[in-house]
DNA sequence: TTAAGTGCAAATCATTTGCATGGAT
DNA sequence: ATCCATGCAAATGATTTGCACTTAA
């Protein structure tokens, strides 16, 4: 509700058309402050407004996505999640065992993203960046058992 | 035909049995210095062995890889790909854009690793990272045009 | 008006799973 | 001899696509 306008702004100036099926989509995405799956966004949105369809979030998140409007963040959970593009951004801490997901702060990274860009002239996208791997606490009960999922 | 017979060992000690075909998509790992996607993993083997299943290729990549003899990554393909947990690492910076994928030393990655690891308790997985972004090629003719995909 | 966008239902495609059989230990 | 592992075929589940219809500009 709140960057909603300029949000639309750019969709138009990038000349795409501003449908009630978009609009809803990024309102969702803008009212969320977490990561939500094509899914979740189709549901919340009919609440509201139920003339919408599967392909239609979709092939908005796909545009979104590519205005940089939104991000798209893999956390393993078996589908791609969507978040408004926020500044700060944040990061995750993904543990692999018990996939538990934590945020943490953006500047861990920024002395990574400058070399990146100054020795290969890469613009990386380090916001919403998942990192996998094991937590504290798993790592503490590590190697034991042969099993293969610890949850 | 190298590692081999270590990674063999460790399949074992875990207390896990040798199948013929654990061995042969072990192999195939061992012997390619590229990441390999399921597919490409049954189909190699399978010239040399061809009695093997894609289940077991699956179920054979998640034993390998939570015993961490195996790394997964997603580099944006729309599948998963392997590699043989090898050090040193090297990790992949992916020009979503044009798909482009740069290797890069795992130095970069040193001082953030650590900081993760002394801060949060968190080990990560930093090998065979995934880094997306806009390259160096892609970043200057960008945002020109409202076209969806530049490839 | 008219190209861009949507709805719908079917298609894809990687990965997973149930169950009967086989084989490593 | 036992249970772990495999083969097979069917299921799953996210995402994509073809096409006729609608609508924002």
């Amino acid at each position: 509700m709140t960057q909603h306008l300029e949000l639309v702004q750019s969709l138009r100036q990038a000349g795409h058309r501003l449908t009630p099926q978009r609009e809803s989509v990024l309102a969702v995405i803008a009212d969320s402050h977490e990561h939500l799956s094509a899914e979740e966004i189709l549901a919340r949105v009919r609440k509201r407004y139920p003339y919408l369809n599967k392909s239609a979030v979709y092939r908005s998140l796909e545009l979104l996505t590519e205005l940089g409007l939104v991000t798209l963040t893999d956390l393993g959970h078996g589908r791609v999640e969507y978040e408004l593009h926020r500044h700060p951004h944040h990061h995750h801490l993904v543990c692999r065992k018990c996939k538990s997901v934590q945020q943490i702060d953006h500047r861990l990274f920024q002395n990574l993203q400058k070399k990146l860009e100054s020795d290969f002239g890469f613009r990386a996208d380090l916001d919403h960046f998942a990192i996998f791997g094991t937590c504290r606490k798993c790592s503490t009960r590590t190697a034991k058992n042969p099993k293969r999922h610890s949850h």
